[in-house]
DNA sequence: TGATTAGCATCACAATGTGACTCTAATCAT
DNA sequence: ATGATTAGAGTCACATTGTGATGCTAATCA
């Protein structure tokens, strides 16, 4: 099963969509959840999803802007879709009725 | 940040109240995601969480019944529902947005 | 031409997750 | 009373995942 951090990558890259790339990923994790993403933690995962099959990555062309580096471009791939979807669910599975959980009435599913 | 599988274990164990020891947990963590838990994972798990002080555990007096040994016994301590909560607000933050969540209206939070 | 900038890569290490195997003490059947 | 069976815990070496410090590259700017 995913982890905790891969979940947040490909959740941060599939919100990004076309501009989905490593910088920009790192941000959205920022973001999203208030920690710093570590420049280790971002890379080595994304390498890893790829080679689960979870993600497509690819070198854009570099782009004129002062320091514009080529990008490393990130995709998800269908099957990493999945594979997040399958994680959500099981976390929302397990988790009904925790006391934690905000229980709204007819909880679906 | 607890880890997926930590999650796993302490909703299990809260859920189980006064009925959480070792092997217990096991069967619900089983039941819920349809995965098999290790038993390595587990106690494991157990010690690390417990190191943490998001558990307790003590042994508890053998139990009248065939091959009825004593069990570890699981309380989760206030500052593991806090993590807990935490870790499932997070997810669920995150996953705001994302297509494989079932957009419900009014998403509260 | 060299300072600054955006961005990627790597490596050794820390934290987590796993399973095969073993141990214990209690009942049960002979 | 002795050995098979049972519920349950503990351990260890290993696999997987997460982290941060450090450095590299190529482009712009002054």
């Amino acid at each position: 099963m995913l982890g905790e951090f891969e979940y947040l990558l490909i959740t941060a890259a599939a919100g990004l969509g076309d501009k989905a790339y490593g910088a920009a990923i790192r941000e959205e994790i920022e973001e999203s959840t208030g920690r710093k993403c570590s420049i280790g933690a971002l890379y080595t995962t994304i390498d890893r999803l790829e080679t689960k099959g979870l993600l497509k990555t690819w070198m854009s062309d570099a782009t004129p802007q002062r320091g514009g580096r080529a990008k490393r471009m990130v995709r998800v791939t269908p099957e990493g879709v999945l594979a997040a979807k399958s994680f959500y669910d099981a976390v929302i599975r397990v988790s009904r009725g925790a006391s934690w959980v905000a229980n709204r009435n007819g909880s679906s599913l």
